[in-house]
DNA sequence: CCACAATACTTGGACTTCCGACTATCTGCC
DNA sequence: GGCAGATAGTCGGAAGTCCAAGTATTGTGG
């Protein structure tokens, strides 16, 4: 995608309009353009960087979940819960990772209902690699000082936490 | 979506996984996978509060920069730079609004290449409706603090910047 | 002045996300 | 014990994002 650097910060802009016509929240109308854009900025560039290994951001945080688990091994509603997505968001998910033989689906032992997604050997030298590219990239941050990456994280907080994150 | 709250702060827990596999740029990893929980949240509040209006967040968002516009009109391209969405992003919503009659196709009077998007008195009247449903929910962050809104906008600018916002 | 490059938009395809609806299985209470 | 309701996962569909490629038009350098 062609980036066009405007001339101006298209949020301080948002701003000045939201005031005159007295639209109300504007400091949480900012706060959200602002989100909105750097997750963009970051999707693109986390992709792009893992786009070589044949993952995604979702396949990639998939597939470290199932890595750091102790059993290399979770339910699929387990995943959904950790990160936060649709079960059918999971269902898709799998299936692409399996698909590419980084993940095996597998019953459970005791509850039929339940499916378990299982990293395979495969699956954990790649998410490695991808680790690796994406640190390698520092997560698309790279244009933020330490200062600022604790100040983003630390204001999110409340928000995480008061929308049910944990 | 069933929102399941965890019993720990999932961004602490994979703090302490990348650093125990020395996975590397452990504060780029978390500031990111905030930014990226925090868009989910804001974009599922965001998108409920406009569902009974027929809009979403990124219609909002190209509705209502056609509204501050002074004519009333911009060049599809124009709202993609501003948006910064790729053009197939911007046909698309284009296409939803006019079917919607909340925004009309006009060729340019110069350039044939050129397409404007028009904003409609319709558009106009549904999207003052939609500033005030964003309004009525602090745009999905009420659960942030005035001095947080301020350090996540703050933190973020370098980013946008650097990332060719402005 | 005219061929070639740049620009503006659309089309088709891939991927992710969600919702609603559906099947299969387990759990609990009468 | 057995039926009702909860839980786990999948399927189909809608919407958003992107990319690659294609058409139409405009701009430009030899």
């Amino acid at each position: 995608m062609t980036v066009v650097p405007l001339p101006f910060d298209p949020i301080a802009e948002a701003r000045r309009n939201w005031d005159a016509h007295e639209w109300g929240a504007t400091n949480q109308m900012a706060t959200a353009t602002a989100i909105t854009r750097a997750h963009q900025i970051l999707l693109r560039r986390i992709d792009a960087a893992l786009g070589p290994l044949g993952l995604t951001f979702s396949r990639f945080e998939a597939l470290a979940l199932l890595w750091f688990s102790r059993q290399g091994a979770l339910p699929l509603g387990k995943v959904g819960d950790r990160l936060q997505v649709h079960p059918t968001s999971v269902t898709s998910t799998v299936d692409r990772l399996e698909a590419d033989g980084l993940v095996n689906r597998t019953p459970h032992p005791t509850d039929r209902r339940t499916t378990l997604a299982r990293i395979t050997p495969a699956g954990r030298r790649r998410v490695v690699q991808a680790a690796d590219a994406l640190a390698e990239i520092d997560f698309g941050l790279d244009g933020m000082s330490p200062a600022d990456l604790a100040r983003a994280e630390g204001a999110l907080v409340d928000l995480r936490r008061e929308a049910g994150d944990f």
